[in-house]
DNA sequence: TTGAAAGCGGTACCAA
DNA sequence: TTGGTACCGCTTTCAA
């Protein structure tokens, strides 16, 4: 078992041809500097003996690492879907990025920004806006990070994102639009901004008389979707449309509504949020705010850099959203279609 | 802008309590070989300077890095379950572990082995199987690697996996066991080793005198399973069950049924292979074949712990896969269930 | 129980 | 154009 040949190292390669290790420094990192034969020499060797440099041992020295960490709450397509935008912006700029996950843990994301600062990596891409965040109840330096898509509380973090709010009462209107006047929402869970956000812009769009009764709170998942649904359909005055927080929920309420003999969207309309890959799958497919996911990750990524090159100043990119239209709205036909409500 | 304070290192907490390096360090590492004492003096000095150690520089020094990367073909939430088993694992034993990606692409797996080799990680998780992989053509010592979902061809790997052929086998059974005499199934693209032995065990549960035009190969996309679906719809005797080779494709095979005005299963079975969450959640609900994916990445992670403490030989652990049955299939009711094909 | 110092494997400055 | 060498920040003998 002396199989665990240490690797070869530099001063392998400068002993093996007779030249100094600055000589074999030199042909990776400045093969100008050398004259055409030593660098031939050199190269050949390096590759004769499969010499690849100690990245540990260069970032050290050279205090960076060339990485950057994306952050993300949970492993859902949603976020993948960021991932990949922050890769192709890596490629392009010598970056390699690895993802990471939280599991909402703040401490979990403590655990990246230490090892930020232990230098595994430059910066962070943070995608997660939960006020659990580690970042609020900071006292040490933070490391470098770009907020994507949302703002984190309270810190004024540089950020790519897009108008939750505004999206929020662009849907809401949508809807308002079709005809439909009782118009609910189910909401993500209160203690994410971005669903707060989204609930605002709601709230805005209906108007100040708006029914406190047609807002639900869920948490995101399709289960929550479900059960918000289910609460809805089983008042005397259901709504004829529902904006959900999330494309998730949204296909919850599109199950409730099937299950309870109903159809979407002649019955009742429905409205996402995200427009993840699954709701241009599911059937019906949704209508839903599309969120140029992969884009706000490029961006992030091309803004980080930007900051770990301190050659810009903190800025908050806010990135154009839309609606959507595909199967789960329609105009409301129903002929009770009173504005006032309840209450 | 003299912002860029450089982090605090072992020397300033050193000298700033007057003790040695060394005694800072063993607070940190081997604190009862200190006297109460200083190491309670040290610790509070670190804290209130805020030092966090730089990981480099220990790795540089201690030739690991408690890291591992998973490397996965894609993002998709299939892989994304593997590397949830991984981190659960991982978590455990004090790995970080970080999630690259190489789009099917042998050149960027190659980066990665790269940066196993430059120290940035100890070891890999592999999962992908495409016969394009670096690793085949591979002529440098190979970094410390456990292959999961799939053995890597030509090279006896560390593997965690599932039995492919074994699985298919049954999946083509259950069909048949329903009546079903016309089965058709819908591969996976022929470069995809996995995708061939899962095609191995349709032909092999079909018999000798399978009917090759009831093959048709896919890219486990959805579009793929849709095309082929509306293929195999066209001809003069189309199969009244499909086994696809993933859920995506399974998923575009219900979608040409439908859109052909029939019913899934009424007129068509379908069976979909890997029980991705969207098996479950799709409408109707997919019957498949569960591959224990989480299981199988924290399978992985422990045996690359192995490999890496050189405490085990290879090994190629085969996990259990069972059928999910949902509700896209059903006896067949076709009069017409001739064994004989037409050929 | 503590300190001095030798590396780990590179990069880059200063001389030659 | 090349070599010598200080240094990046840490761990770990070896001595005191």
């Amino acid at each position: 078992m002396t199989d665990d040949a240490r690797p070869t190292t530099i001063t392998d390669v400068a002993v093996e041809l007779g030249v100094s290790i600055a000589t074999v420094s030199r042909a990776l990192t400045r093969p100008e500097l050398l004259s055409q034969e030593t660098r031939a020499r050199v190269l050949e060797g390096i590759e004769r003996l499969g010499y690849q440099p100690n990245l540990l041992a260069r970032d050290l020295r050279l205090r960076e690492s060339k990485v950057a960490f994306v952050i993300v709450p949970s492993l859902s397509p949603f976020f993948l879907e960021v991932f990949r935008g922050v890769e192709k912006a890596a490629r392009k700029t010598g970056y390699s990025v690895l993802m990471g996950h939280t599991d909402r843990d703040p401490a979990r994301e403590q655990v990246f920004f230490d090892q930020v600062a232990a230098r595994r990596a430059d910066g962070i891409i943070l995608v997660t806006s939960s006020r659990a965040s580690a970042i609020v109840s900071r006292k040490q330096r933070l490391p470098p990070i770009v907020a994507a898509l949302e703002q984190i509380d309270g810190r004024p973090l540089p950020t790519v994102r897009v108008d939750h709010t505004a999206a929020a009462v662009a849907a809401t209107e949508y809807l308002l639009e079709l005809g439909h006047r009782r118009v609910a929402h189910i909401s993500g869970p209160m203690i994410s901004p971005m669903a707060v956000h989204r609930l605002e812009g709601y709230q805005q769009a209906m108007g100040p008389g708006f029914d406190a009764g047609l807002c639900i709170e869920g948490d995101f998942t399709i289960r929550s979707g479900e059960l918000a649904m289910g609460l809805l359909l089983g008042r005397q005055d259901p709504p004829t449309a529902v904006f959900a927080g999330n494309d998730e929920m949204a296909i919850g309420a599109v199950r409730a509504v099937k299950s309870a003999g109903l159809r979407v969207p002649e019955d009742i309309s429905i409205i996402g949020f995200d427009d993840q890959r699954i709701a241009g799958l599911y059937d019906p497919p949704l209508t839903t705010v599309h969120v140029p996911t992969a884009e706000i990750g490029y961006r992030s990524m091309l803004l980080l850099e930007r900051v770990l090159a301190h050659s810009a100043a903190d800025r908050d990119i806010v990135l154009p959203t839309k609606i959507t239209v595909r199967a789960t709205t329609a105009p409301c036909k129903t002929r009770l279609d009173r504005a006032a409500p309840s209450t």
